[in-house]
DNA sequence: GTCTATACGCTGATAGAC
DNA sequence: GTCTATCAGCGTATAGAC
């Protein structure tokens, strides 16, 4: 692989296990097995890389998501796949771990993609709870905004949950939670 | 207020914007308007420090919602309460930001009261919703654990929604689409 | 494109005077 | 108890040779 492209991955991993400020160039060359004059030939420094591998991660976690809810299924059957995909929960939401960064969510350029994959997938997930709603699957006073946004919560509250037992079990005892609380509401689709 | 004490809250503070990684002794120091040599007396060192500041802000956490839960009606409405309460939501939560911090989770001491209060406020909220099940608030078939994990998720995950958009809009919504969702499946206490 | 050299402030302490 | 050195190493670059 290629010397920038090697340096983007480096740094989402980073991010991912160390955070913007754990994060530091040194660290990022090392992995990427790239020598200092060599990134700084291709990135400005720090914040653009990480901008770079943010953008990437974002796009990767969106597509992930979009794969199980544009899948087969009735709305709540979506949501259920979305939400029991395997995942590797220990190691949390590499997008959602930005927002404890202050360098981050105080930088608009980083904060941008953050905000928007959040946005789109409240967006995407409010759509396919309208959809079963209009089939008469989910109750009709049901908002779909604000279910949507539950459900995000807690998928990114379970992953903190899991990080501070050091076990899965919180994340599934939320995920499976919100879950009945949602089907209790569901009937067989109809439309 | 004393030299330690002092310690203790500019600690607590930092931590709670910056984790542990953003967090230097130097910057504690200054906050507190206290020399090197005055802190390295008092502490053994940063992690003792914030071992010390961690375990404050945990046991303030739990007695504000321990306030909550223990007050006056329902089970839901006392579940209501908490979870309206008034929170400087931008600010996330100062426990829950930890878990994103791999020193903090990677060192047993430093985690131990982080896990702990995540487990007590799950069994103190599964034990008001079992509450509400008994008196027929809520319905037979309601898992107390499962929603407990749920409710406790949606709040840190409301936290993390917030910081991503830079308001508090996705917090709120995902408070209320928990509560719609809970509510729905509730019934007037009869017992 | 990649390398080495250089720089300056910060991190996280320890030592010892007062 | 508090203060002022002092320190080795890291963070985050810039400069210029190759």
């Amino acid at each position: 692989m290629n010397t920038p492209e090697r340096l983007i991955e480096s740094t989402q991993e980073l991010l991912w296990e160390r955070g913007y400020v754990g994060t530091s160039p040194r660290a990022i060359q090392q992995r990427a097995g790239v020598g200092q004059g060599s990134m700084y030939h291709h990135f400005a420094g720090k914040p653009d890389l990480a901008l770079a591998a943010v953008r990437r991660t974002a796009e990767r976690m969106r597509a992930q998501a979009e794969a199980q809810l544009s899948g087969p299924g009735t709305a709540v059957e979506r949501i259920r796949d979305y939400l029991l995909r395997e995942r590797d929960v220990l190691r949390g939401c590499p997008i959602g771990r930005l927002t404890q960064d202050p360098d981050v969510v105080g930088d608009p350029a980083l904060r941008q993609p953050v905000e928007e994959t959040f946005a789109w997938l409240r967006g995407r997930l409010a759509a396919v709870l309208a959809e079963g709603r209009a089939g008469g699957e989910l109750p009709a006073d049901l908002d779909a905004e604000d279910t949507a946004a539950a459900v995000v919560a807690v998928l990114q509250g379970g992953y903190v949950l899991a990080r501070a037992a050091d076990s899965v079990e919180p994340f599934d005892r939320a995920i499976s939670g919100v879950l009945a609380l949602l089907t209790a509401r569901a009937a067989p689709a109809t439309g």
